[in-house]
DNA sequence: TTGACATATGAACATATATTCATGTATCTC
DNA sequence: GAGATACATGAATATATGTTCATATGTCAA
């Protein structure tokens, strides 16, 4: 197996077996399951969504008060809203002029609280 | 309470008490947790380190193996493990020339299976 | 030691993103 | 109807991000 003229790289021999790898890759996420994901968690990647989430976690919310509640203009709020509300994270309630906020998907607050877990984790280096 | 000389903005009047809003601010992630939090879910928020950690949930994998998982140059990989191991969710251990890399952070995989169940709900309207 | 290899990293570039500003739409009060 | 309010949205801009390319570091074989 050790052929010096060989074009030979880790992929072919020095690492797992190209069958098991290549059972491996058939079972990874792909198309637009793979992109919906990413996409979840990228709305997730910023901290003034997490800060609209974790305030609609205490309950419904008008764009107003969220606006304050995490400390920056409607329209900044409304256009932020709009993307959770495109990846159906929160869903809108309309009542005359006003736009009342909530969790599409409480499920979230899950994800938010596993991941405060991890980060909370003391770094063993 | 209905003034037409005051000042008036639904944070003041229309919508909940001023006290309770306040409450609510007080208990929202604010901070270095806040930007840790939102950091992790940045980098599952893409697509290759999606897969990244998918492929690695299966097992340790060198650098390469991973390179040929996701279809992407040994470079590029190199550079987003990087960063998952700034945020310890991965890690790296180190043979001779090769480097496997392997999950720092079991949970992360909850997480992922967590979001697949969410993007895969039915849209209801 | 020489050359090939596995990985890491800095710079650069193209693309994506978040907020601001201006404006639009619908609703409410007077 | 007129003016104010609550929210939405398009454009613009500044910043962040992912990949590529070139290069560096450390390891192994001959």
């Amino acid at each position: 197996m050790y052929l010096s003229t060989m074009d030979a790289t880790c992929a072919e021999f020095h690492a797992s077996d190209p069958a098991a790898l290549e059972r491996i890759k058939e079972r990874l996420l792909t198309g637009p399951l793979l992109e919906s994901v990413a996409e979840v968690f990228k709305l997730l990647g910023d901290p003034t969504r997490v800060r609209l989430l974790d305030a609609l976690s205490h309950g419904e919310r008008c764009v107003c008060d969220l606006a304050t509640l995490v400390g920056l203009s409607e329209s900044a709020v409304s256009h932020q809203l709009r993307l959770l509300r495109a990846a159906r994270l929160v869903r809108a309630r309309r009542t005359g002029r006003m736009a009342f906020y909530s969790l599409d998907d409480h499920h979230v607050i899950g994800l938010l609280n596993d991941t405060r877990k991890h980060v909370a984790e003391p770094d063993p280096s």
